[in-house]
DNA sequence: GAAAGTCTTGAATCTTGGG
DNA sequence: GCCCAAGATTCAAGACTTT
């Protein structure tokens, strides 16, 4: 799954690396990152040049193209690196890339157009916003991050269960409320000014970073900054690359990552999948005499009846198959998870036959200990 | 200050005129509105059917007018009825488009390109969104508004004070909490079938006008629909002129306008929203650093334990779940208030989480207020 | 008649692994 | 690559029905 372990090959992991973005990324094996979480610039209000938040200038003026106007300097920009990124990113990997309303709809637009597959745009709602100090507009009060996979058929990762764990239980949306960076985690220089204009705040990282990696992944971040990326990848137990030009914010970054301790590895546990649960056949709980044959199934209402056979297929009537069929069939549904749909009896309770699988897995997990310890005694 | 006053021309004035969009446009002289709402279609691009966890059939949007042959035929779409709307506009005008993912970035950049100026991006969440029944995404809770103006020397309208007003009088922020248009707002046909895929709430275009337009203004919809700009423009007291190709909705849109009686003239003004309470995901105190990962939880009397996982779950043994169930399940109660149960240790006295919770809200309540102060130093 | 329970529905790019 | 079967998956409102 992870790109860089199906590469074989050197990856500068868990480095912040110097140097400009397009230039270092070429660097990369092609499909050699799991996610990318971008923050590029976007000042765009100066005219005639494009400037860096860091107030370098974007060296946009080149002799093809200085006819262009500043739209165009960004997007020719703005299509360069993320053409980079799109070769780098694993087929099944993701991106994220956050912007406000002066440039998000160039990448977004350039997002579609290289391929990229957008899975959702994510607003960022501020705790904290800057007001509008002269009354002439509302707050703006977000951003808005563009989440896409490398292609319409990427299979990619998603953290359904930790994200809806994350929210009191029920799905995230994509409006996220969330403070601005401030206090202790802002960086701040000798002089105790702001080291960075658009330092991130940690729980933003930490969410997208939750939601679209698994532990062992590797993220890139191309435009590192302060290193908030690094940092939340080094505290979840993901692997990370940074690229960050300015030497100043390079150090910066190397040093708060040091810091960074990761956290237990049990404590990164977030919930699973069931997806991701190893499969239980049926049959195999016929087979361990967890069920036996002979057995009466019914849906929780009780309205349709089955027998299990010994084959862990079920039979009404005429009729047989497997759990997920049998089910679809007696309801007339397009299709029926078996496992929750049917019931069977214990001590007078109706149980969904998942509880079974549970416990299969749960007996699994318990011999696997048994004979590590054995092994290890 | 009026298009419609300073032009000394015949408009169209309190129509729904029937036809196509771009040609419609073309006979409006130039400069005559002063402010256009836009509700393109989105290029869903929608696949095969979607069934809900019941089974049940999800009613999607199948019409033909969604449907593109590629990207490159949107663009084209787009940018010739936002070429006519911006001929249209009064040099002082404002324009509104709303849209989704799937085509909101490449209107915002197709605005960007011609020339018109972006005042703000305004988010719709949706208080009662649609899930993702597949739990493959995020729930897409959300639509976005671009807010632009004729060009960046506009002196356009935005009234400030009303919109203040209709906070609490706190400044309008960019994202907008309301419902979807449900119930009897909805307009059904003989079969009670919603009459238009995509009617948007009176509530939304209610907060449109108050805050971009003057009484007796001219507002120019040029996808109207079933007519509910047409409708909010008559019960606010502006003029308005629709557009709709489809002679089932011009039908309704005009019985509908017709219907609508307008506001008395001094009862134009705002109408205050209910105001929402914010509600504190344990997950989120996560994400804040306000409690970490791996820390460790037990009851006011220590008798059970668990460890906070960087998703806001709680592990203890083999059990996993939210800060309630855990609760529920570790004394064998049917529920229980993780918030008062659980507790940590903080300088040595056992706290309940609850107080970690007031901690947050209070937090986001002064930097509110700094930044308040902040704006009116 | 009130309260509690059931049903319906909304701009949706909505699965995955093995043969 | 395709095909097929396993199997994972929903929230808030409002209308409607039953107790």
């Amino acid at each position: 799954m992870s790109g860089a372990q199906s590469m074989g090959m050197e990856l500068p992991l868990d480095q912040i690396l110097r140097g400009e973005c397009v230039e270092t990324m070429r660097g990369l094996p092609s499909g050699s990152v799991d996610c990318i979480f971008a923050d590029p610039p976007y000042n765009l209000q100066l005219r005639g040049e494009l400037r860096r938040p860091d107030d370098s200038l974007v060296d946009g003026v080149d002799d093809d193209w200085d006819k262009f106007t500043d739209l165009q300097a960004y997007d020719k920009f703005t299509r360069d690196w993320l053409t980079e990124a799109h070769r780098v990113l694993h087929k099944d990997g993701t991106m994220w890339v956050i912007g406000s309303y002066h440039n998000i709809f160039r990448i977004g637009a350039i997002l579609q157009d290289l391929g990229f597959w957008i899975l959702n745009d994510i607003v960022w709602r501020k705790s904290n916003p800057m007001p509008n100090f002269r009354g002439r507009r509302f707050t703006n009060a977000h951003e808005t991050m563009i989440w896409v996979a490398k292609s319409e058929t990427s299979r990619y990762r998603f953290n359904y269960q930790a994200m809806k764990a994350l929210n009191d239980d029920v799905q995230m949306r994509s409006d996220w409320y969330l403070p601005l960076c401030t206090g202790n985690e802002r960086l701040r220089n000798e002089h105790g000014l702001k080291l960075h204009p658009t330092q991130k705040p940690e729980s933003l990282l930490h969410r997208v970073i939750l939601a679209s990696t698994a532990v062992g992944d590797v993220v890139l971040d191309p435009f590192t900054g302060t290193g908030t990326t690094p940092a939340m990848a080094r505290r979840l137990r993901r692997r990370f690359i940074g690229i960050e030009r300015h030497p100043d914010y390079v150090a910066a970054a190397r040093d708060r990552v040091e810091r960074e301790v990761p956290l237990a590895e049990d404590a990164v546990q977030a919930t699973p999948d069931k997806r991701e649960t190893p499969r239980v056949p049926f049959g195999s709980l016929v087979e361990q005499g967890l069920i036996g044959a002979g057995v009466a199934l019914c849906d929780k209402k009780q309205r349709v009846q089955a027998t299990v056979a010994p084959d862990g297929t079920l039979v009404s009537g005429t009729k047989r198959g497997s759990i997920h069929k049998m089910g679809a069939m007696l309801t007339n549904a397009p299709s029926c998870n078996g496992w929750t749909f049917w019931h069977f009896e214990r001590n007078g309770e109706l149980l969904p036959l998942d509880v079974l699988r549970q416990e299969s897995l749960a007996l699994a997990q318990q011999t696997m200990e048994m004979a590590l310890q054995t092994a290890v005694g």
